[in-house]
DNA sequence: ATAATTGCAAATTTTTTGCAGGTTC
DNA sequence: GAACCTGCAAAAAATTTGCAATTAT
């Protein structure tokens, strides 16, 4: 709890009860939507409102302190920020594992004319548990 | 114009002029979202309703004629159906640019108690022209 | 004390749906 | 001719906004 509030502050943000709890659901969660967000927060705090997660997400991916994962076919999830990494998703259960970008990855990925800054990459398939 | 057809009828469509229009559009722009496909088809075709653009994108991403590509904090584009490729994607200006995924690239993404499917790699950064 | 944040309700935007008429094969 | 597709208008879902009351620093 007291690592949000810091993480939020270090990011000139006000350490609300409505941020700490949203960045709670966001970190148990791994990667979560909006929707699922909104149902765990007001399983604590049941008057936090709709419109208060959706002004915080778009505050906090402003000031980095979560990311968005968008997804095909779904509603985007978001992530906290973290080191660069990338996504495993699994077609059958849906889950979403975090995985390092190897420098071998890195070095095949140096392309002619384009200027890298950053990459999202994500894999499919199945996890160990649904294969 | 026969060429997408030639494409619908190969995944199970019925050719209307609402759907090669709309593919006609996707290919044109290469990536580009509903409501500037809405934008584009509507000079040729003024009738041509958003609703129609909403039940296509669907039943052309079921038949395999177009592809979803989620963006984070925009709506997503749709490209057209192709071999396995990855987006170069510029900060500056926006373009998107499909580029091949090297073997080198494929090997490196071999992961353990994963079974790979399928990915999805998006670079962002500086094409040649905004460098 | 000040400036920012919240929750509510209303507004707006985005997407989906139902159905009568038209089109494709 | 059968099945499917379209456009419209209406419905539903998702997101944003304005503002008075509250809270963080």
């Amino acid at each position: 709890m007291t690592d949000y509030i810091t993480l939020l502050k270090a990011n000139d943000l006000k350490a609300t009860i409505q941020r700490t709890s949203i960045l709670q659901s966001i970190d148990h969660a791994g990667h979560i939507n909006i929707d699922d967000i909104y149902d765990d927060v007001k399983k604590q705090y049941p008057t936090l409102s709709l419109a208060t997660i959706y002004k915080n997400i778009i505050v906090m991916q402003e000031n980095n302190v979560i990311v968005e994962v968008p997804l095909n076919g779904e509603k985007s999830k978001y992530e906290l920020k973290k080191d660069e990494h990338m996504h495993l998703i699994c077609d059958s259960c849906g889950f979403i594992m975090d995985t390092e970008i190897t420098s071998q990855t890195k070095e095949t990925l140096v392309i002619e004319n384009f200027q890298l800054k950053s990459s999202q990459i994500n894999l499919f398939g199945l996890c160990k548990k649904c294969q």
